[in-house]
DNA sequence: GTAATTATTTATCATATGTAAAATGATAGA
DNA sequence: TCTATCATTTTACATATGATAAATAATTAC
């Protein structure tokens, strides 16, 4: 895919959740950048501050951190996803997290520093983030629901209703943590069928 | 407290995400609305598409869903605080929560679809509530973290740490199911000491 | 003020899940 | 191809937490 190719993808997506003014769409594509990564690298180390905001173009990447020396995976991030660490994002704080690569990936970058003094010219540029913010808010709510009172079997078989290829592309362990349960316990549930 | 008063206060606590102009400010206080919920009594049913944001400016409000035919506390909703179900409000689907008073509660009301037409006119007041709901996004995710991975034991330290009024203020149960664990389990925890 | 309701704690028991370690299976590099 | 590393499953055991029911304690309604 060329640079090119992966931007116009990029923005097309970006579109889907407001169409901006044709002149915002111009400037937002100035600030674009193209990049790849390849499985197992990191595209963010923990400890700095989110400056960048990434779209997923064709791969997968995850959002991890650690907790207690524990590789914890908060989020799995295919294809067309905007990918940030929020709470870093918008605090302006450091982020204990960081984000790899799961698999080979090509990704189109955007400095939010010069994206979000775009908003002052282009309200529609605003809009269109704030949707995307609004998109990822409302799925963390929803996970939000998930955790807090389901089982192990129970999350796992909704990861397998909502995204079962997640299973087949991620390892185990990331999966594990990502459901908030040990791979040992993963395993069983596995074996049950 | 007078309209007036309870108006000006949530105002004031809305500007403190990002100043509007002037006219901005103006218009968002046309759609300003106050109203008083006495304990228990439920601002919003079950069942309903999510198109009224609440400003609390005196009390506790929480937000509730039923699963399995258990009453689960997603959150609870203290004084200036920003209260919406976010997850109905920015799909425009049914919301499966609602939301209830723990105590007599002063609040501002504000018609979202007005609202959100009022931003075409005036960006900052996009700007505004864009910061309101990134700051809700990011409490979200935080909380996320604290679901995925601790005991009960350590969640409810947790909530002791950040908001330890809540235990005075709120029934065991709606602390229970907010921490995702049993009414029993947190009694164990609380005789500990 | 008393009864009735609701909230909280305590007790007992069952079980899902965690921890640790070993066994098996898969992948990648030399 | 062989070795080394990593991923996954399995086993055995410990334990936190859930479920249920009963006992107190606190609120509310009459």
């Amino acid at each position: 895919m060329t640079n090119e190719a992966a931007i116009q993808k990029a923005l097309q997506y970006l579109s889907s959740f407001h169409r901006p003014s044709q002149e915002a769409m111009e400037r937002l594509q100035e600030y674009c950048t193209t990049g790849f990564i390849t499985k197992n690298k990191n595209l963010q180390p923990v400890g700095h501050t989110c400056r960048t905001l990434y779209v997923n173009i064709e791969g997968l990447l995850r959002i991890y951190y650690l907790k207690d020396g524990k590789d914890i995976t908060e989020s799995f991030e295919p294809a067309l996803s905007v990918v940030a660490r929020v709470e870093s994002l918008f605090s302006g704080r450091a982020s204990r997290k960081g984000i790899q690569a799961l698999e080979d990936t090509v990704y189109v970058a955007i400095s939010t520093p010069p994206l979000f003094k775009l908003f002052d010219k282009h309200p529609s540029l605003e809009r269109l983030f704030r949707k995307v913010f609004e998109a990822g808010y409302v799925r963390t709510v929803n996970r939000l629901e998930s955790l807090q009172f389901h089982s192990a079997e129970e999350k796992y078989r909704q990861l397998l209703e909502e995204q079962p290829d997640i299973l087949q592309r991620a390892p185990l362990k990331h999966v594990a943590s990502y459901l908030g349960i040990t791979q040992v316990s993963l395993s069983r549930i596995r074996a049950l069928r």
